[in-house]
DNA sequence: TTAGTATTAAACCATTCGGTTATTTAACTC
DNA sequence: GAGTTAAATAACCGAATGGTTTAATACTAA
């Protein structure tokens, strides 16, 4: 289905970004079902299911397991890890930018606005 | 150059979802640049690297400015936010699931696996 | 005005994506 | 074996992606 295998971060990442998988995902948290059940609140056909769980499968965030003609999925929510360790390297950043807006509003809140928050 | 506008998260995770554009934006972390200095590292065209800034720009990862005739751009971290949000949903879950390797593990040190993690 | 630099836009290309319908495969049940 | 159910596969489609090269735009500087 591709190429050139996209690094593990890029996969993951890419898995996520359909509301799609991500309700399935959601689902899957509350606990292992079958693909039919997964399907039922998408107005989408089934192959189209079958699909996304195929992409969640390829990034690592589901297994796939045999239970007669079922193929039960469950989470596997290991990948999530590394998107969160990702992301906490900007979080100072992001603060850093509210600290200050804050200081910039408790400035005007004084009545001396001298350091606009760009 | 889309149909349909995907929800602010989806945006954010597929401007994510490529390694050029999260070097871009780990370069931006360090300060703002110019596009041809942001190009440098990168084994493309300039037009390429212009590209992926649009995509970050669309997802509102960056922010472009104007000087002369450079257009520097620099990070806009606050759709992180809500990566961070959406993944730290999960945590629970995969922490849960160490948890139980740990009780495994913990079993079979003792010399008796009466619980094997799946 | 002309030349140079920074950047974008246009047109193109192959691949991937997200969906469809129709067909297969696999397992159960009668 | 025949029928039913669960799911995957195949073949197809239009649009998006990630890249290219070539041309246009915007600004500076001589």
């Amino acid at each position: 289905m591709q190429y050139t295998t996209p690094d593990p971060l890029s996969l993951t990442l890419q898995a996520l970004a359909d509301p799609t998988r991500r309700a399935i995902l959601a689902r899957l948290a509350t606990g292992e079902t079958t693909v039919k059940e997964l399907a039922l609140p998408f107005a989408m056909s089934l192959p189209a299911v079958s699909k996304h769980l195929k992409v969640l499968q390829r990034a690592h965030l589901i297994e796939r397991g045999r239970e007669a003609q079922w193929r039960p999925c469950r989470l596997a929510p290991e990948p999530l890890k590394e998107v969160a360790s990702w992301v906490e390297q900007y979080r100072q950043l992001w603060e850093a930018r509210f600290d200050r807006l804050d200081a910039y509003l408790n400035e005007i809140q004084k009545g001396k606005s001298d350091e606009p928050a760009e």
